[in-house]
DNA sequence: TTGTAGGCGTTATCAC
DNA sequence: GTGATAACGCCTACAA
């Protein structure tokens, strides 16, 4: 007695065809817009697929044409990701709005376990998707692997990957840290200490590189403190570690915004006043930035720019030209508030 | 003379039955693990996949199989919710598991623009996707029509729809907005009030009016303030104008932790010890909540469990099962810290 | 301007 | 166990 009510199946182009009393070729051509049809064939059409309640089915069309007007974009470990960078919303909005121009279909994929990493390098294979962008890819994962296997259009955002021989988008996290800290030093600032995080991922340890190519000679180990996550917390905690070490440090360049507004609340805690006592520089220009008190000044980073330059780079890839495989790195501007 | 290298075209079951000396039927059984193929036939065709380079075509699968095992994920004015919200990378992670774990494939669509709207109603359309979730929709806009019109499965999450007719996932705002509210008087404030916002979304009037219901005849509209956004600048705005106004207040809901750190901020500011001279709750139990100083005392937002619930209706759909149209709503704890 | 028919890569239903 | 063969819904020459 079971009254599952059995989903009406969906109309399709031949529903459409027999209810308007033409051909299927000819109610094709009208769903897509070619020319080379009657007036009155069109009006008779149109209104057999409003009453039919056609819809065209792309698993079909994309069968058929061998493209599926999708790109993927990919977002590795978002637990970090998404909860705590910063950037990867703009980086998103950026790609989706480059991809959306092309009229491209941007459908964000998470890998969140080894799952989800098999299931998502099928769906990258199966024809879902023409190009992907792959957000912090590690190494030598599946995804890396089934890209350059099907040779799918594709460009990797924020760092390079393993074998430079994807292109990727991204910035020159060492010079842009060089270039702040410089700016630091040029307040007058004697002993400035750097707050490093995330030492294992290139952005990381480029920061500190920059930094220690800005003090040159002058570069003392024992004013770098260095702390896993670009988190809030762990700048609260590197801050006190370095004041301890170094109670008269007068400047600090925090790998983060979210580092820096933990040294601040530090510095806060301790008595010190910013940028009295001690400028404080940040890196990301995110919300952060802003929030803090005194606003940071910092490195901006150009999340959105950084989407729209991927998605160019896609978009480049599918139109069949080769891609620039020595890497596209944009500009990041200094932003300078008041923090120092 | 130009030399494209074309790309060659990709190894198909027909391709690997040549390679095996088998049919195609036989390829297919391995390709999907099923019973009744002899061993020698297996191991040849593994091979000549791997030699091959074969891998399955999901577009042409999908349209003989009639679905996608994909889930749409729809994430409405992504600028506010994924520079903001605290809420949506939990959600997004929640139902990611729970679709992973039913063997699901996890599709976020971003829907940025009325270009957007009309893509991703023709994704969703196409036999892409075997089911949807929904966040934030707003009100009568292209997608919940085109759900409705396809009746795909589908799921709401954050508020109900419309018209009440479509299946969805979400707390109760006004009863717990009630449930911390009485917990701040039972610390014996006298003069409490209250920082609103977004008034003109579901959640944010039914946090004022849960507020209300708290206070019940000792509600005073004086002490409300109402900023336009969940945002840290709101809640510093508006607890400066509502200390201005009540200089004796001694208690604030903020309407978001976000809101809550603003007002930390201006009661800092104004000189105002926190819990000591005003005691401070907020909504949400984001991030932000910790790392405030004191940490806040504030309302829970499963956001992880609304994802799994969301995902779990659409999983329940997708096996023909019908939906509960009267929506979920999950528990929301009050989590007591040291703001009040 | 329109209709016909072949094929896109799979799965599924049969006989063998 | 295995191999034909008919769908699935659409696009696209090509013929009319």
């Amino acid at each position: 007695m079971s009254t599952i009510p059995a989903r009406r199946r969906r109309a399709t182009i031949h529903d459409v065809a027999v209810e308007a009393g033409v051909s299927r070729g000819t109610v094709s051509r009208v769903v897509n817009d070619e020319p080379y049809v009657s007036e009155q064939a069109r009006i008779a059409i149109e209104a057999a697929i409003e009453k039919v309640g056609y819809v065209p089915n792309n698993a079909a069309r994309s069968l058929v044409m061998q493209r599926s007007q999708a790109v993927g974009f990919i977002v590795h470990e978002p637990h970090s990701l998404f909860l705590e960078d910063p950037n990867i919303g703009g980086i998103l909005l950026g790609a989706n709005t480059a991809l959306s121009s092309a009229d491209y279909q941007m459908v964000c994929l998470i890998i969140d376990s080894d799952r989800d990493n098999d299931r998502v390098a099928r769906y990258l294979s199966g024809g879902f998707v023409d190009g992907v962008i792959i957000v912090s890819a590690r190494q030598n994962d599946p995804i890396t692997r089934i890209v350059e296997k099907l040779a799918l259009p594709s460009v990797f955002v924020g760092h390079p990957p393993d074998l430079r021989q994807l292109p990727f988008v991204g910035i020159d996290n060492r010079s842009s840290a060089r270039a702040i800290t410089e700016r630091l030093i040029g307040t007058g600032r004697k002993r400035i200490g750097m707050i490093a995080a995330a030492l294992d991922r290139d952005s990381g340890a480029d920061r500190l590189a920059g930094f220690r190519d800005a003090l040159g000679p002058r570069f003392d180990p024992a004013l770098v403190e260095d702390v896993p996550l670009y988190a809030f917390s762990a700048g609260v905690d590197g801050m006190r570690r370095l004041l301890e070490r170094a109670p008269d440090l007068d400047g600090v360049f925090a790998a983060s915004d979210a580092v820096a507004a933990g040294a601040l609340e530090a510095l806060r805690e301790a008595g010190r006043s910013v940028p009295g006592d001690v400028g404080v520089v940040g890196f990301d220009d995110s919300a952060w930035a802003l929030r803090c008190q005194p606003p940071l000044s910092t490195v901006h980073q150009p999340a959105a720019g950084l989407g729209e330059a991927a998605a160019e780079s896609v978009l480049a890839q599918l139109r069949g030209e080769e891609p620039d495989l020595g890497g596209i790195l944009l500009d990041t501007p200094i932003v300078w508030r008041d923090s120092a």
